[in-house]
DNA sequence: CTGGTCTCCTGATCGC
DNA sequence: TGCGATCAGGAGACCA
């Protein structure tokens, strides 16, 4: 489901229902979206193991759920969230012990964090959210819930700050802010194609296959190209288009492709804008040319032959 | 190290 | 109406 703009348009409409609220009490329905410390590093949804090694004792599962602390503030990087949380009262003499942790949020292709207000109720929509439903929050005034049919999400426990500095470290350079330098050392030497570059997450973060496709059209650079064959002027209008991208996106709240809404349920109006994903045969919105299709790096890839030349001026 | 391929999962859609 | 094939916004594991 979400790239950069889905994912901080869900933390623009979260943020103010979860702000100095507190965790009253916490549901975990599906071990396997959760990744404490300790489990394998890509959680065990993926690893095929053992029933046996699944439980974990509930308290502790609370705990790094959050439960009792009261959230202060919702960090994004790329398409990762953070929820941070602390105990309510602090000793001022002693900042060091204000415990503080943070839950990190992956959404995946299908994810989905929602507000439900007191009596509410999650509206049935595409994907059949409430069959899916993994965990719940309650809060004083609703509820908070992580849903996802397809289970790509994962939810990790970040109950330290280093742990959480390593969560968001191994991300590239927030593409929203992207600049021409951080992008050209994410490009330097690499003979992979550049839109399998911009969708690989160390070299920038946030974009995914909707996002790539735009900004490659915007630039005027096809998928395709080697990433390290570039030049400094087609690498700095990639740059800019990416950031331009995003933010007109960010702006729209987001694409609603099929499932996609933010956290009050809301869709995204900004695949009305879309000028070639899911465009593939149609008349390029610039030239009028018959748009191609390809892969790239498994990824349905469309372009405009015409504006996005083999060789990128530049 | 790098880059390409496979895989995880459910649901929507399309052709027959 | 039903059924199988195909595809989907992500990314970790594995292999050459």
């Amino acid at each position: 489901m979400p790239e950069l703009p889905e994912v901080e348009s869900v933390r623009r409409a979260l943020t103010p229902h979860l702000l100095n609220q507190t965790v009253l009490d916490v549901r975990l329905h599906r071990r396997d979206v959760l990744v404490l410390p300790g489990d394998p590093p890509g959680g065990f949804a993926r690893q095929r193991r053992p029933a046996d090694r699944v439980p974990a004792s509930s308290r502790g599962v609370s705990a790094h759920l959050l439960k009792g602390l009261t959230f202060t503030r919702i960090d994004r990087r790329g398409k990762q969230l953070a929820l941070v949380a602390a105990t309510l009262d602090e000793t001022p003499n002693a900042p060091d012990t204000h415990a503080e942790r943070a839950l990190g949020v992956h959404l995946g292709m299908s994810g989905h964090l929602e507000f439900i207000p007191a009596g509410g109720r999650l509206p049935d929509g595409p994907g059949r959210l409430h069959e899916h439903v993994h965990v719940t929050w309650r809060l004083p005034r609703g509820s908070l819930i992580f849903a996802d049919p397809r289970r790509f999400g994962l939810l990790r426990a970040l109950p330290t700050t280093a742990e959480r500095d390593a969560f968001f470290a191994e991300l590239g350079p927030d593409a929203l802010a992207v600049t021409t330098d951080e992008l050209a050392a994410g490009l330097r030497g690499s003979r992979r194609a550049i839109k399998a570059a911009l969708l690989d997450q160390a070299c920038v973060a946030g974009v995914g296959n909707i996002y790539a496709d735009e900004a490659l059209f915007l630039a005027g650079i096809r998928p395709t190209t080697t990433a390290g064959s570039l030049g400094p002027d087609a690498i700095e209008r990639l740059a800019r288009a990416i950031r331009e991208t995003l933010e007109a996106a960010l702006a729209s709240g987001g694409s609603s492709i099929r499932d996609y809404r933010d956290a009050n349920g809301h869709q995204g109006q900004y695949q009305l804008q879309h000028a070639v994903y899911g465009r593939g045969g149609e008349p390029c919105v610039k030239c009028g040319f018959t748009l191609s299709s390809c892969t790239v790096a498994q990824r349905t890839t469309v372009y405009c032959r015409k504006c996005q030349p083999e060789r990128a001026v530049g």
